[in-house]
DNA sequence: CATAAGCTTACCGTTTACGTCAAGGTTAAG
DNA sequence: CTTAACCTTGACGTAAACGGTAAGCTTATG
């Protein structure tokens, strides 16, 4: 056995932790569920970056990456985007993430309004794209649930041809 | 030129269509959007399978053999399904159908209710998978839009520190 | 009936999204 | 300090989902 903590292990239960110590590819593809080869991979196409590398070269990941790795998933999985949609999308965010710091550092109410109009306008292409998934789907669901419902008719029909039910 | 209307074809506007023309592969594509060669590939998947040849075994569509190819698309785009998972979607689709056949030429009511349970199970199936995804697309919809109410809650905190807009 | 436009099967090429070694450096434990 | 267990970067392999081309048959028109 070998690499037993990375960095500062907080005792299991304190609940404090200032800064999380910080995982390695392992760690991240255990909790994900994803391979390593797959982390390194989405890496190679620019949608994950760690955190950091131990003096060996290793990669360092934060708990913020591993929340962008679970946001790869959902968007793959969910809304069955292609990696190179995933990185489109990630990288709005990164845009307003940006924009974020940006607007902490500046001190003018006119620009502040102008970068919120901005990170605006991204948030809501994203909501377009979810919405009109979300539209598809739910179409898809009513034309089931109305199969359901014509049968449950029939089914009480039937029932009442049924000449008896004793036993 | 050539291959101009391979049926009976229908003057356009009269409305009565006892049984529609059958389609070429050229326009299929055209009317799904799809290519030639993909509906070759998803026939050969065991997707679909066109109504008929013609005698010179041209593949002949039907109408709803086209709203086979649209349900295709729907459960690729909308759902991101594999076309193995479409697949399966699919036979559970054409099970029902069989299902509905040997109802019509049943007459045992207590035998037609066994088999709208089946059918039903089968629509269960089908409804848990899209209710997951939208449940999924939902809760990513709501963290964007809650990033939007935040963003306008700060908009009107800034727009009183404003001192005036005139002009 | 010749001929161009369309269709057929068959086969090879490509992109995406990884899996799978291979060769070699790193780290914790004995 | 050796060694087993991880890690690193290549490099090659592969399944899915088509794209493209070739060789040959079919069909509507001049």
């Amino acid at each position: 056995m070998a690499m037993a903590d990375v960095a500062c292990s907080d005792q299991a239960g304190t609940g404090r932790r200032r800064f999380s110590p910080l995982l390695t590819i392992e760690q991240v593809a255990s909790r994900t569920g994803l391979t390593k080869r797959t982390l390194r991979y989405y890496e190679e196409l620019g949608l994950l970056r760690p955190t950091g590398r131990s003096d060996g070269n290793y990669r360092l990941y934060s708990e913020d990456d591993v929340a962008r790795v679970e946001r790869i998933k959902e968007l793959r999985d969910l809304l069955g985007f292609s990696l190179a949609e995933i990185r489109a999308f990630l990288e709005a965010d990164d845009e307003r993430e940006q924009l974020r710091e940006a607007f902490r550092q500046e001190s003018d109410a006119e620009a502040r309004l102008a970068q919120l109009e901005r990170c605006d306008a991204l948030i809501q292409r994203q909501l377009q794209l979810i919405e009109q998934k979300i539209a598809g789907l739910e179409q898809l669901r009513a034309s089931l649930q109305a199969r359901l419902t014509r049968h449950a008719q029939r089914r009480t029909e039937l029932l009442q041809q049924l000449p008896s039910l004793d036993q």
